[in-house]
DNA sequence: AAATGCGCTTGACAAAAATCAAGAATTTTC
DNA sequence: GAAAATTCTTGATTTTTGTCAAGCGCATTT
């Protein structure tokens, strides 16, 4: 599997340590629809995706609003609840059959104390995915939704092979009537 | 000063600890317009804001994008460049006459070996700016632009006082003219 | 006090994007 | 493989937002 490999790239590990952690990981499947976790409800629970799609939504007052997909090499879970066992902010849900492999906030925790890099590890990982959100932000303020769309096609391919794209114009910040005006403009 | 209360409220450290951290920031005054840190250089400073407003901003092909403003009890730096040693992605610049209070990155490593609790406070700092970043996002997709507008007034009457309302409209992602508008409409 | 610069507002117009509604295409279910 | 359900597309229209341009208000300078 390839949860080593990644981990291998955020986290210059001693072999020893390396394989403990991966102990801690254990293999699931998810069947189309099933939700790895739900707005309100804890989520004590840290993903690695083998394989398939989810995404990360929740509900407004008028509608659903899908805030990501992640696909094949991403991690899942709820910060707010993992992190500050806070009720979950965000509903997971799997949009195709998906294996994961899963480590349990307890063990995950026990980490810190065992394995002396892992907290900086933890925390140069947190930076990246602050940089990204930056990035994110960014890119609503200062681009048009065709230059979102455009940017997004390039590096996410495989996502439209297999995602709704109602959803990913959600992620995109556009509505799914747009979505599909920017594709057959583009593909013209 | 605030910064010790700041850092009492993301850290719950000994006061030992919490002194030899403070001791290792230094109080800093920049002018209006004067550069904390600008895109493409190195950045081994992460500061506090005791007084004064800061933007964080970068040049697109065609225009400048203020992407954040900071004032009184944010911490400023470039991640990039701060964490990771990359060049800068951002500029920062006081947008006042401004006071904070600056640890060297030298010093900032340090309190990862002398600190035995200071990689954890770390993360769960970096956890809790990520999910701000989430809602940031999540407001951007979901939320008009005056919706835009109302949240971050209400919840930040003081920039309106001290920051050009080009830079924030800016921030919400919308133009100046835009603004001007809602502002406008909001207050007939 | 006139001149300058800067930021803000306003109007007119154009462009982008949302909404609503209908129908086509695709996938799922039985 | 037919029916049902879901997803996608397209058209018509409205709303939202951006752009360009002019002018105002205000502070600073000279």
């Amino acid at each position: 599997m390839d949860l080593k490999l990644q981990l291998l790239g955020l986290f210059s590990a001693e072999q020893d340590d390396l394989n403990r952690i991966l102990s801690k990981f254990q293999k699931q499947t998810l069947v189309k629809n099933q939700f790895y976790t739900q707005v309100g409800k804890p989520c004590q629970t840290f993903s690695y995706i083998e394989s398939g799609y989810f995404r990360v939504f929740c509900h407004t007052e008028s509608r659903e609003v899908t805030q990501w997909i992640a696909g094949k090499g991403y991690f899942i879970t709820d910060l707010a609840s993992f992190i500050f066992n806070q009720p979950n902010r965000w509903s997971i849900q799997a949009l195709t059959d998906a294996t994961i492999y899963t480590v349990q906030q307890s063990d995950y925790q026990l980490f810190e104390q065992e394995i002396p890099s892992w907290s900086i590890m933890e925390k140069r990982f947190m930076a990246k995915c602050f940089m990204q959100m930056e990035s994110r932000i960014f890119k609503f303020i200062s681009t048009s939704a065709e230059e979102r769309y455009q940017e997004y096609f390039e590096n996410n391919k495989d996502v439209f092979q297999q995602v709704p794209l109602q959803y990913i114009a959600s992620v995109l910040g556009m509505s799914a009537e747009t979505l599909s005006r920017i594709r057959a403009k583009v593909n013209s």
